[in-house]
RNA sequence: GUGGCUGUGGCGAAGCGGUUAACGCACCGGAUUGUGGCUCCGGCACUCGUGGGUUCAAGUCCCAUCAGCCACCCCA
């Protein structure tokens, strides 16, 4: 169909995109006061590198990719996550050679095909951030302390940490062993995914859904208990700096996120009632990722969150953006010589910074004022053939209802002191450096 | 990939087998001459998602298809 957007994505209209500028601006505040910087990778990659990346036996690969072949004949994928991509550039680009850690972020889409339910499109947009050279769990710590950072500066409350370690590859190697051991009697029981899963990937069994197999891995060992002593001083120091930073966390042993680069410290932040895709943010360490991708030896950690549904949870706890309008200065013109010198007009406020429109099919007045209205201007200039002739317009201040004449030449530096340069209403938003100090939104 | 619900003018929403398919909002114009937000009046180019079928007759029943929403799987 021509006039339909494909499955699973959207269009950002105005009313809405506002809200996406506000968010954007808010991540990308708080990322730069983290230290981080941005990053932008193509929106497809060589479908190996998701392959590889992400993992043969994760959801994503098996079934949700995007992947066609260009002209060439080469299979390319749009990107289902950002971590992949992010490695992918920091090695070709070797950025790995300065000073350590390195610190990026990005806003980007992301493509998966899946069913699109509530929460869930097949063009979504991440906030990620990812960081490489640091191992040291005060780094994973302070990962989980800025997304919280984040979600609090938007408004979003009731949210909750969950928070696992799945280990290093050597004893998630033990750790699997053991579980398929305790699995092994039942395994006709399980259900036929998780029969799959109970050889390439038993620990994904803690994800089913099925009432069924949560009985048969109730009893199961966890991977804590089959932590190795690295693994399990890394993971207990990361909780003392949550304590130290005063963030509540519950522990969640049957965590496994779906992507199988983790290791270590694995989190997602839980937002209850924007429907059942609950999970507005996760992310987890990848300490052999950059290897495994044929990279050096280099630790990872890195979350993303999703913003339609940091969007959907605003709205569902009913958050008042701080979104400012600015405010426009309507000009009304009446017959050809006025329009003519309200386009020359409309021009010299704009080199003023103000904002300005004017009418350009010459409606009656009484429509130039209805648009004025609704455009929210607080000043409308009337430009008429009266007037004009003796070098005059009217200034009218809308919400008061008054008008007064005043030349025209001084109409541009007239309106400039009045509006204040290119201030918005409530002063948010603004490029304006003049007032330092002066803290927007105080309520 | 599976299931449930839905699909009428820009938006919201009646109609549930039978004359010119309500209404609300929005939009445009008008209500004595160049003035907004209230009120009143009028207008807004006709495929009732699409394609079949049943019937003398279908927006209204049946089938298919597409799309949206929600849920499952899984995830952001």
């Amino acid at each position: 169909m021509l006039t339909t957007r494909p499955r699973g994505t959207n269009d950002l209209l105005p009313g809405e995109i506002e809200k996406w500028q506000y968010l954007e601006g808010v991540l990308r505040e708080v990322a730069e006061l983290y230290g981080y910087q941005e990053i932008r990778t193509p929106i497809f990659e060589h479908t190996e590198l998701f392959q590889r990346g992400v993992g043969e036996t994760t959801d994503i690969v098996e079934k949700e990719m995007y992947t066609f072949l260009d002209r060439s004949g080469r299979s390319l994928t749009l990107r289902p996550e950002g971590t992949a991509s992010t490695v992918r550039a920091l090695l070709e680009n070797k950025l790995h050679a300065g000073a350590l850690p390195v610190k990026f972020y990005y806003i980007a889409p992301m493509f998966r095909y899946d069913r699109p339910q509530a929460g869930r499109y097949r063009q979504f947009h991440q906030f990620g951030v990812e960081v490489f050279g640091a191992a040291e769990p005060g780094l994973d710590a302070e990962v989980i302390a800025m997304m919280l950072d984040i979600y609090g500066r938007l408004g979003l409350k009731d949210l909750r940490v969950e928070l696992n370690s799945v280990g290093c590859s050597d004893c998630r190697k033990v750790y699997r062993a053991a579980l398929q051991e305790h699995l092994k009697e039942k395994l006709l029981e399980l259900c036929p995914t998780c029969q799959g899963r109970y050889k390439k990937n038993p620990l994904r069994i803690f994800d089913c859904k099925s009432r069924q197999c949560q009985e048969l891995v109730a009893d199961a060992p966890t991977i804590t208990e089959s932590l190795c002593p690295a693994c399990r001083e890394h993971f207990s120091r990361v909780q003392e700096y949550l304590k130290e930073l005063q963030i509540p966390y519950h522990l969640n042993p049957y965590m496994v996120r779906g992507l199988d680069y983790y290791t270590r410290t694995a989190f997602e932040i839980v937002a209850e009632g924007i429907g059942a895709q609950s999970s507005i943010g996760g992310g987890g360490r990848y300490d052999n990722l950059v290897e495994e991708c044929g990279g050096p030896p280099l630790p990872g950690i890195g979350y993303a969150m999703g913003m339609e549904r940091i969007l959907l949870a605003l709205e569902k706890q009913q958050v008042k953006l701080p979104l400012s309008r600015r405010q426009t200065i309507f000009l009304a013109a009446l017959g050809k010589e006025a329009q003519k010198a309200a386009a020359v007009l409309a021009q010299e406020l704009r080199q003023r910074g103000l904002s300005a429109e004017w009418d350009y099919q010459g409606r009656s007045l009484k429509a130039q004022l209805k648009t004025a209205d609704r455009l929210g201007a607080v000043f409308t200039v009337i430009i008429g053939e009266e007037e004009l002739q003796k070098g005059t317009v009217l200034i009218r201040k809308m919400q008061e209802s008054r008008q007064e004449s005043l030349p025209l030449e001084q109409v541009g530096s007239y309106l400039e002191k009045e509006c204040g340069k290119g201030v918005s209403e409530d002063g948010a938003g603004t490029m304006e450096r003049e007032k330092t100090g002066a803290q927007d939104s105080k309520n």
